[in-house]
DNA sequence: GCCATGTTTTCCACTGGACGGAAGCCGTGG
DNA sequence: CCACGGCTTCCGTCCAGTGGAAAACATGGC
């Protein structure tokens, strides 16, 4: 009855996984209900599981008794070694141009058609801008994303034209013209935005090789590229041949 | 036979789990060996849900077949309320304190009977620290820590008071002694340290209030404290008020 | 090349622990 | 006071996880 209420290859550990699972930027805090109705699971079990993962410390109950994502699991995540190695390396560079340019710096990696910021340093006057660390964007509106996009497989490319959705007036969304815009990437060096996220931000970015692969991207957020598109874009290849040489 | 083979209340997700703890900062790759070793889990059981959790992004594996922390648990713990909170809310003020100090800056908070290090602000040429963000240190070795401890409960007290061992030649090994030190941090609002984790760095760290409660500290690493004592503290008060105001 | 050694992967019959419907509990508010 | 929605506990059924064993695979010594 009711349709089919299960996953087929629901294994016991996969449920605790779809819990985890369950939890996004938009989904921080959740009730027992709410968890359930998102990881399609029966009450009964998600309070069990529940119960398992809040005992270990993967989850933590605020005064109100709605489940959030534990200080265990942003331990345990921080061992990951593709981001804490690119992110360790990175540092020092990032503090370099944020000093010489006293704008939003970014470090960012692909994870399917988004982005993921590995870090970011943003001063106290510097534009504001949507990023997070541990936060997720889409691909086209931002310069980090831009440069990723630029060297993904086509099939990424693909998905992500065939899904372009405005966010600012400014935002591409013309597959033809970011298809040029991506190619200008590649033979250029480096991608820019303007406004097409975030009203009154702009940004320029570069891609981050490790060996001949294009492994993460660093960017900047400025108010305006006029005029300092090119000084910007200096100190941005200076300090990503330096991170890709040490990587 | 060979002792007690198994844990009692070994739930099948509590196996999973047990495998994700088998990984510390000693441990960040491991064979399938070592795991089911550290997990004390049989070999196929422990293949079997290695299996399932790199299926899922929990796992990554070397070129080498090992196994190491994927990334989407450091997607995920970035969900983590408390870690990111504090930090979203410090990192303009971290940012201000390096400014004005150019030293390496923390924010760390206490996790039973360690330090964790929630951000680092680490200049191109500052003092050498063996601290990473994600990363544990002891709590009577470091500033923050020192901090953290002197307004712990006195059980974690005890427990590491019992176990002071030697790191450098200036670590504090005597209880009485260390007792005394949390005492005056209590009176005068703030922990200093002098090499006693790393040679030729000292350091100096405030309690962050949110509400009555301390919830975290924020110190800075120098070459030295000598004359510049109180201009750092007074630098780390204002900070520290201002973050704690906002919590 | 060949065998000895250590590690990973696959297999499968058995069984004990997960499952989840249902009943009880608790807080809220009409 | 009772009705209602969400949380927690209970417990008999049964199937998915278990793990010993053996097969594949990788090393490396001679």
């Amino acid at each position: 009855m009711a349709g089919n209420s299960r996953q087929a290859g629901a294994s016991v550990t996969s449920r605790a996984l779809a819990i985890l699972s369950a939890f996004d930027e938009q989904h921080r805090a959740m009730s027992l209900s709410d968890i359930a109705a998102r990881a399609d699971l029966p009450l009964a079990t998600t309070h069990r599981l529940l119960g398992e993962l809040f005992r270990w410390g993967a989850l933590d109950r605020l005064p109100s008794g709605d489940y959030v994502i534990g200080r265990k699991i942003w331990d345990i995540g921080h061992l990951a070694p593709a981001e804490t190695g690119l992110r360790q390396v990175a540092e020092p560079f990032l503090h370099d141009l944020y000093g010489a340019t006293l704008a939003t710096v970014h470090l960012a990696v692909r994870d399917g058609a988004e982005v993921i910021y590995l870090d970011r340093l943003r001063g106290n006057q510097s534009v504001p801008v949507v990023s997070k660390v541990g936060g997720r964007l889409p691909l086209y509106t931002t310069g980090v994303g831009k440069v990723l996009l630029a060297y993904a497989p086509s099939e990424v490319q693909d998905t992500v034209l065939a899904g372009l959705t405005r966010i600012t007036p400014y935002t591409i969304t013309q597959p033809g013209s970011l298809r040029r815009q991506l190619r200008q990437v590649l033979d250029k060096g480096y991608a820019t935005t303007r406004e097409e996220m975030t009203l009154g931000a702009c940004s320029i970015a570069v891609p981050i090789h490790q060996r001949d692969r294009v492994v993460a991207s660093l960017g900047l957020v400025v108010p305006t590229l006029k005029g300092s598109e090119q000084r910007l874009y200096g100190a941005l290849r200076v300090a990503a041949q330096s991170i890709g040489r040490r990587l």
